[in-house]
Order: C-alpha cells, then sequence, then structure tokens
DNA sequence: TAGATTGTTAATCGATTAACAATC
DNA sequence: TAGATTGTTAATCGATTAACAATC
C-alpha cells in the first residue's frame, strides 16, 4: 500500500522524535523546518522530503505544530502499538535491556526472560523470572510475543532464531554477532555492538592518518 | 591523505572481516568476490569497489586469498592497535560492555570504570575497581585514555563529553540517548538503542499494513 | 595457453539538495 | 495584504551496479 519507504528515511525518523521531545518538554509550540535544521545540522530540505513521505504534516508560512508532529513520528514508527517481548540471554546484557525497555515509557512489554544455566532459573530481570529455554515455545505462542530480544551467543542464536520463527515470532532484535537466516514477514533489527566499536576504531586511526599527512594544517571551515 | 572513504563503506568493513574470520575458521584458503558475494548477499562489484578503496588485494584468476585480505582489512579498521579505555557508568549495560570488550580478543583495554553512585565505589567490573567520577580526569591523563565508553543517562553524558574533551580522550562511544557536541578531533560513535528498537518498530508495523493490503499476496520472488 | 577473476571505467540508480510556486 | 514557510518538482551529487579490458 504504502510506496517503499527506504530506510535511510526510516533511520532519521526516531532522531526527529528525540527533538520533538526535547521541544515538547521545553513547551515549544511550532518550529519551522529551518529552525529544525539548525538544531540537528541536517538540511531543511532533507528533514521536509523526509515528513512528505508520509503526509503534509506542516502549514506554510507557519512550519509545523510540535505536539502534532510528534504524534505523527510515533504513529508512524508504530509506538502507540503495545509489544510484548522477551528477552533470551540472562546475561548483563539481557539485564541491561530488561532495565531499559519500557523503553522510554512506550508500550515493550517484559514478559519472559530465558536463559540455558539452570543456576539462573528463578532469579529476577526486572519484575520477570528466568525460565529455561525448553519453555521458550510454549510461552511464545500462549503469551502472544511480538519480538525477542537476542543477548546469547551466536552459535545459540542461530539455533534459537530458528525456534522463534517456528514459533510465530514477529521480529528479532539481534545483539548476537552473527546475520540471522529468517523468511522475510520476521523483522530483525541487528545491533552488532563489535562493528560499532571497529568503525570507531578506524575514524580514530584514519583521523590520526591524516593528521599526520598535513601537519598543523586544520581545516578552517 | 587518503581519499575520503565513505562511512557507507567503512560499515562495512566489519562485516566483510566477520565473513572472513568464519572461512578462515574453517581452512578456507582463497575466495572471489562472487562466492563471497552469495554467502553475503551483497554484489561482488560491490565488494570489488568497497576492497579497491584501499588497494587491490586480490589476484585476477585467483581471488583474494582468505588469511591476507583478513589481515588487511584488520589494519585498515585499525584492529592491530591498542586502544585503553574506560567505561562510565556502571550499571548493567556498563558491564555487559565491560565482559564483551577485549573485544573478539582485539586490543581494547579496560583500565577503569567510573561511576557517581558511592555505594559501587570499589565493586569490580571485570577487573577493575569502579571509582568515583571525581577522579575521571586525572585517571585519563595518567593512564593515556584512548576511548570513553558512556553508558550513562543522557543529562550526564553531555556533562561529562566535556570533561572527557577537556583531558584529551580520542574517541567517545555513545550509548546516551543524546547528541554529543565536541571538537572534530575526537570521534564518536553512537549507539542509539531506542533508534533501533524504533526502526523495528517501523518495520513490525509497516509490514503488517502492507499485508493487510495484499491478503494473501506475498511476495513470489 | 585458455580460463578465471580482478581492478577499474562507464552507466544506472537512488538519495540529497536547491529552487520556487502554492498557500497559509 | 505581505511575509513566511511549506510541499513538491527539478538539479545535483554520490553510491551502486554493470561491463569489460587487463592480467594472473
Amino acid at each position: 500500500m504504502d510506496k517503499d519507504i527506504s530506510q535511510a528515511v526510516i533511520g532519521r525518523l526516531p532522531r526527529y522524535l528525540r527533538y520533538l521531545g526535547e521541544l515538547k518538554d521545553k513547551n515549544v509550540e511550532r518550529i519551522s523546518s529551518s529552525e529544525l535544521s539548525a538544531m540537528m545540522k541536517v538540511t531543511a530540505s532533507q528533514i521536509r522530503q523526509d515528513l512528505n513521505n508520509f503526509g503534509g504534516f506542516g502549514q506554510q508560512g507557519y512550519g509545523y505544530n510540535v505536539d502534532f508532529l510528534y504524534s505523527e513520528i510515533s504513529k508512524i514508527l508504530g509506538l502507540e502499538k503495545q509489544y510484548n517481548f522477551v528477552i533470551i540471554g540472562a546475561g548483563n546484557l539481557g539485564k541491561a535491556l530488561g532495565g531499559y525497555l519500557n523503553f522510554e515509557k512506550r508500550g515493550f512489554i517484559l514478559k519472559g526472560v530465558f536463559d540455558q544455566n539452570p543456576k539462573l532459573y528463578g532469579t529476577m530481570v526486572r519484575d520477570v523470572k528466568v525460565m529455561p529455554m525448553e519453555d521458550l515455545p510454549s510461552f511464545i505462542k500462549e503469551n502472544d510475543i511480538d519480538i525477542a530480544v537476542l543477548t546469547i551467543p551466536k552459535e545459540g542464536a542461530v539455533l534459537v532464531s530458528k525456534v522463534l520463527v517456528e514459533n510465530g515470532i514477529k521480529a528479532i532484535w539481534n545483539f548476537a554477532h552473527v546475520d540471522l537466516d529468517v523468511p522475510e514477514n520476521v523483522q530483525v533489527e541487528n545491533v552488532h555492538l563489535s562493528d560499532s566499536l571497529m568503525k570507531l576504531s578506524y575514524n580514530i586511526s584514519s583521523y590520526n592518518k591524516n593528521k599526520e599527512g598535513s601537519e598543523g594544517g586544520e581545516a578552517f571551515v
């Protein structure tokens, strides 16, 4: 139905939402694309183009109403919905995400936490007890789980993702260092932390290299 | 010196490295761009273009030597270097990253962990004691810290990033939900977890919408 | 040598930016 | 109404893909 929106555009929406949230907190009523552009360091043109993928949210001569735009972007991102989720892997990362979620007071509801380490069974993550992996398939079905957060090592992640798919999971938030192979009706969002760290490493190292090459020659823009 | 390499290219290098690492583990000696292309689901053309930004690593009629290419990409990413880092924020996320790093056996060395909660002072994160925030500035200088990992809430993160910059940090791996404003000689890599989750939310919700629009009409490619 | 596959140039595609008419 | 600012079309820029000559 919707014409396909590029992932580049989708990727920018959460950032718009964040800035709009801050404006809301400051009780700013309206904002123009050029003001927002200055705050966010993107072009006003891009902001208008991005938003107009979804409809005309502004008004000529006025700009955008902050509350309205905030709520429209929330809707676009599907944040007014409720999602039930489970965490698979009760290590520090799993615990961290358990605490995080209910993320920003949005509708992400932690229903269960699973681990294959018997020592952890029954220990609490937030308000939920850690359960054995064997219970995962039935739990997903009985509790109408939408999202699984994968915070286990990659070998396990590949196996578990199959189980998840077989039991009708809608989406996987994947922190394992591996690409999952799932059918196209299952959404996957990868957070590859080590990839991110390597990018940082590259940028440190390439910045230093360029500095050597042009000693003292700071960019003057 | 180097012509500017686009961040799109940099962003793909860690994934190449990951697949090459797996091939190494399987004792595969050489691989062609088209074989790698099939494994990674990117075009062979893109692989060759990406690599040729940095030099000719292959050989006509042969392909690429896996070990050699792996080590070249490692060098490009600056992974043969050692980096000293500190974690700021000793919560679950900080602890998770402390455990992670020494990341994949690479040269990221945890030197210190800081928190503003006195109850945590002296508790251990991996092999390092949690220290009070006040000690941060001198610690950075005395221990030659390259990277700070920011796992504290956004208000604190903005303040701490200023302290870090003043004390000569080279890079910040930022997990706080805010854009940091630092000079161009300080590299920042953001991991905005909630942005990532929102993308997932969008994709769930837009997939379902499109499904309604064309009931039963699965893509058949 | 013949076959394979790179490195690289050229063509295409998509995303970003600029410009401006429409309109509040 | 005049001024401001959007929505949208057109122009530009950059990234991806295709093609092929070079060469191992």
